[in-house]
DNA sequence: CAAAGATACATAGTTTTCTTATGCATTGAT
DNA sequence: ATCAATGCATAAGAAAACTATGTATCTTTG
């Protein structure tokens, strides 16, 4: 687990990556999808997340499908087209900044 | 300039890099230097990097000697022998951190 | 079969961190 | 003489995430 201010502003980028190669995720699977595909080092807490799904949908971002899975509510996200084209933004945003911070901390890809 | 939420979490880890390889600056001086650095693309404001310096200080990871260039007050922070120790954890964890998140987005770093 | 753990949602209160705004003072350039 | 740059600092507010809590269902295990 990293310390927690480094996650902070990733968040937005990284449900809007996983809904773009997923189509259709429900919150909780997006916590799991997070933690196995980093191995444990990167756990989305519930209490960041809904809100998070929350306000992207308020902004027109996301959109939702409710579903039951026997007794039990399932809320599906998917990107609206407008959150296509933002989502796009945001990971190539990312891209840029990740390559701005490596070369600022002169950090050599090879022994990271 | 990136959307301002990208470089949250990552001011400490600057901070800490920067004085690792110039062993002695001053607040303005780091603002100049990141904004060099990084052609603009990221520009520290005053008031959050003064509190955040106050706070290195204050948590013994940083030392300061003030200096007057003519009437002109310079305060210079260093890191102390603690703050050497911090100072590599923060950017090897920063480093981990980036590739966890480049395998997360799936970011081919020739397309970045 | 009872209890514990996993699944699945949600929100309220608090903290951390940064932004915006402001203030003071000196120095250099036009 | 005035404006931009240098150089420090803090206070008030916003944004984002964390912690804690609540509800409820389903599955596994002792």
């Amino acid at each position: 687990m990293y310390s927690s201010e480094l996650i902070k502003g990733t968040l937005k980028t990284i449900i809007l990556k996983l809904l773009k190669e997923n189509k259709r995720m429900y919150g909780y699977e997006i916590t799991q999808k997070v933690k196995d595909l980093t191995g444990n080092k990167i756990q989305l807490t519930e209490g960041a997340l809904y809100p998070s799904l929350h306000a992207l949908e308020a902004e027109g971002i996301l959109t939702t499908e409710t579903e039951f899975i026997g007794k039990r509510v399932r809320k599906y996200y998917t990107l609206s087209e407008e959150g296509k084209i933002r989502s796009e933004e945001k990971i190539s945003e990312f891209a840029d900044f990740m390559n701005t911070m490596k070369a600022l901390l002169n950090i050599d890809p090879k022994t990271v």
